[in-house]
DNA sequence: TGCGTGATTGTTTTT
DNA sequence: CAATCACGCA
């Protein structure tokens, strides 16, 4: 038995396919990762291409490094000869070895988004820009949306003419893009930019890889922007020895989980694959393979509101499963609090660990609480992505150390180092060595050597000269052949008197920062063991540059993760905990007032779908009806993607922390059918001492039990009255329910604002369900 | 030059 | 509730 004979019938077909463009739209959980891996072994195996001439391009390190596992497990030989790596360090790699011929150093830097507005600064600054009105932030979004349709700064200026806000831009985006190039740096989209400006200008290189990746395959292809796009065609449009271009090209997405058009994907590229290439085969993979009957049907009813998708319609084989669970809570506390106990009773029950819990949010604010409840329950866990721990101070401060002595031409560096730890040399200096280097046409860290000729400094030259020998000293030692990066750490540590300057400073976590320290230690340590041959400063700069939290989620192993639901795209668990199920959170108040809000909504439940996809065997979803968010209160409805889950798929719960209902504090009605229009969630931001504005549009003022217009305070009183309807059934009659059929009722208990009815079906069995959703009708 | 204070202000999601 | 910023003082 072979290894392609596990494979199902259009995985298979989707493995043997043999040239030409193929789009394989796989679904959530329908094995894509499997079919890429297999594919590319088949290849090798049966046809015989050679490793060297394929290329797998994903978006995540981690993505990568998991392909690279699943080929090595399968191929025998040869696998170390695939080019299996991100879109980035592709690009970086390639970059590496031909961006001279765009005027840029081979040893070039790459700038993270706290580097990126660092510079923004300067150029605001420089052009008199009032960053009050245009912050540096949406400046940056411009220039990087510019970059992902791949507009230069020449063309946007062109395409701005008659447009005052847009020639500005033009004029931020240029002086952007000058300072870049002469601090000799790249930012995450000049990568992907240049290196297509590389292969658009350069014949040479392009035809060396044309001829390199005949085979390509892109995973996540529904999230690749223009950008990448252009990539990708340039690269698979290579002529083989017979002169044909054959466009072996196979791309895997699933436009459902397109999720990334604020970065610039264009659903476009997978949705119209096969104009582009109109001998492009289509395959579709529809059998899921992760979650449960009930999980998934819930994953298909929410994502069916979505318009304007390819057709396809996801099954699994799996069991029927728990019912999905919706719990709305009263505050955002409780819900971390009751989340983190149940996760904590199923480990002790002995069935399940940590590492089989996500929870996972819209937002990173909201992993605050939990990390705050976790840490009291003593539960491990791991916080995926809101601090990278590169971005962490004390790590910027010691990499731009390294980043001087590696590249002198990235100022940046020098300049945020210049005066850690303090060394007396302030802004007004900064200022008159930058003049002189500009008016010199000199770098930075070159005028810094020549402070003696500097105009207006007086004693700080001296403090300038003695940093200047401090980094040529240690410049000269990582030249010696045996010195390592470890070696050179722990030297700068020394000699700047790094540590000793952070105890001083008495700051409360001073034991954290000292201890990230020794964790930048333990990378730079691996990262040199891992390595073949002694690694250079500039090798481990670009690996720091391009790695994210996410790709050492493997590192640590039995703990509960919590990520954002764009974080989680790709990831499975067996228990999911989706919370933050609140209109204004999920979907964000963003897309809800957003000048198309049809468009951003759709992608909100697309996010939605990944989420509720991910989980394998048990999802639980929860609201809270009322949320702390930066430092106010806010009143939000249970969202409208809980109400897109048919019923018979959801147990209820409400307010699990009051045994009373009645005494609920909630604002919010449990039964999203109550507010059948649709309005933003409210908001108060209270003056001191006084509640107003309130839960504007919501249910309540709907159904009159209080006025907008009222005040807060009042409002929860006021709405301790029960909502419940009649119901013209008891216990003993028949009904009749629009899915199920015909049942009788068998019990009937008041759950607070409803009633939870018993019902025995005579075909679906005995259900629970809520009075005021299933609309029963009484027969007899 | 550097530090402390109070005020202001912000919000999605990330390679 | 943060993080950032302007301002004033040493």
């Amino acid at each position: 038995m072979s290894i392609y004979d596990t494979l199902n019938e259009e995985q298979k077909r989707a493995v043997e396919h043999n040239k030409g463009p193929l789009l394989i739209l796989a679904g959530a959980g329908s094995g894509k990762t499997r079919v890429l891996t297999h594919r590319i072994a088949y290849l090798m195996e049966k046809r015989g291409v050679n490793p060297w001439n394929i290329l797998a391009l994903t978006f995540t390190n981690k993505a990568a490094g998991e392909m690279r596992e699943r080929v090595d497990n399968i191929v025998g030989y040869g696998s170390e000869n695939i080019w299996v790596s991100t879109f980035h360090s592709t690009c970086v790699r390639i970059l590496r070895r031909w961006i001279d011929t765009l005027g840029y150093d081979k040893g070039f830097t790459i700038y993270d988004s706290d580097d990126q507005k660092s510079l923004m600064r300067e150029v605001c600054k420089y052009l008199q820009i009032d960053t009050k009105n245009l912050k540096e932030r949406s400046l940056l979004s411009v220039i990087s949306s510019a970059k992902d349709e791949l507009i230069t700064p020449e063309e946007y200026e062109l395409r701005a003419v008659g447009d005052f806000t847009k020639q500005k831009y033009a004029s931020v985006y240029k002086e952007y893009q000058k300072r870049l190039k002469s601090n000799n740096a790249l930012d995450f989209d000049d990568l992907i930019f240049k290196t297509t400006e590389l292969f658009q200008t350069s014949k040479e290189a392009l035809t060396y890889y044309q001829r390199r990746f005949q085979y390509i395959m892109v995973d996540e292809y529904q999230d690749t922007n223009t950008a990448q796009f252009r990539l990708i065609k340039l690269l698979s449009d290579g002529i083989n020895e017979e002169g044909s271009r054959e466009h072996n090209l196979c791309v895997v997405g699933d436009d459902d989980q397109s999720i990334y058009k604020f970065r610039g994907a264009n659903i476009f590229n997978i949705l119209n694959f096969e104009k582009e290439y109109p001998q492009a085969k289509v395959i579709k993979l529809e059998q899921n393979y992760r979650s449960s009957k009930r999980i998934l049907e819930a994953a298909n009813e929410v994502i069916a509101n979505n318009v304007g998708r390819k057709d396809k319609a996801l099954w699994t084989d799996n069991s029927e499963g728990d019912p999905v669970r919706f719990t709305q809570f009263d505050r955002d506390s409780q819900e971390a609090e009751s989340i983190v106990n149940e996760i904590a009773q199923n480990v002790q029950a002995g069935e399940d660990s940590y590492q089989d819990f996500a929870i996972l949010y819209r937002t990173n604010a909201q992993s605050r609480i939990f990390e705050e409840k976790l840490v009291v329950k003593g539960i491990p866990y791991k916080i995926i992505g809101s601090i990278n721990f590169y971005a962490r101070k004390e790590v910027k401060d010691l990499l731009s150390y390294l980043k001087t002595i590696g590249n002198g031409l990235d100022s940046l560096a020098v300049k945020r180092i210049i005066n850690i730890p303090k060394r007396g040399i302030g802004l007004a200096t900064i200022d008159k060595v930058e003049e002189y280097a500009i008016g010199n046409g000199i770098s930075f860290y070159e005028a810094l050597r020549q402070a003696d000729y500097i105009p207006g400094l007086q004693r700080a030259a001296a403090k300038i000269s003695s940093f200047v020998s401090l980094i040529e000293i240690l410049k000269s030692k990582i030249a010696r052949p045996d010195y390592s990066i470890s070696d050179l750490l722990e030297e700068i540590i020394e000699a700047t008197g790094y540590i000793e300057d952070l105890k001083g400073q008495e700051l409360e976590n001073e034991d954290d920062r000292i201890e990230i320290i020794g964790e930048l230690k333990s990378k730079i340590v691996a990262f040199e063991e891992a390595a073949l041959e002694p690694p250079s400063l500039s090798d481990f700069l670009e690996e720091v540059a391009l790695v994210s939290d996410l790709d050492n989620l493997a590192e640590d192993n039995n703990v509960v993760v919590l990520m954002t639901l764009h974080s989680a795209k790709g990831l499975e668990f067996p228990y999911v905990y989706l919370c933050g199920m609140e209109e204004g959170i999920f979907p964000s108040y963003m897309s809800i007032h957003a000048e198309d809000p049809e468009t951003e909504i759709e992608e909100e439940r697309r996010l939605c779908y990944v989420g509720i996809t991910r989980a394998m065997k048990h999802l639980s979803l929860s609201a809270c009806s009322q949320r702390m968010l930066r430092g106010e209160t806010q009143f939000n409805r249970p969202s409208r993607f809980i109400r897109e889950i048919p019923r018979y798929l959801l147990t209820m719960e409400q307010n699990p922390y009051n045994s009373n209902p009645f005494r609920s504090n909630s604002h919010a009605s449990l039964v999203p059918e109550f507010n059948s229009r649709l309005q933003p969630a409210g908001v108060s931001r209270p003056a001191p001492g006084s509640f107003k504005g309130g839960a504007n549009g919501s249910n309540l003022s709907a159904s009159g039990i209080f006025d907008k217009n009222k005040n807060f305070t009042q409002a929860p009183k006021e709405f301790g009255g029960n909502n419940l309807g009649t119901i013209d059934y008891g216990i003993g009659d028949t009904v009749s329910h629009i899915k199920f059929g015909v049942g009788l009722v068998t019990n009937i208990n008041n759950a607070g604002r409803d009633y939870e009815v018993t019902v025995d079906f005579s075909t679906a069995g005995t259900k629970k369900m809520m009075a005021s959703f299933a609309k029963l009708k009484k027969l007899s």
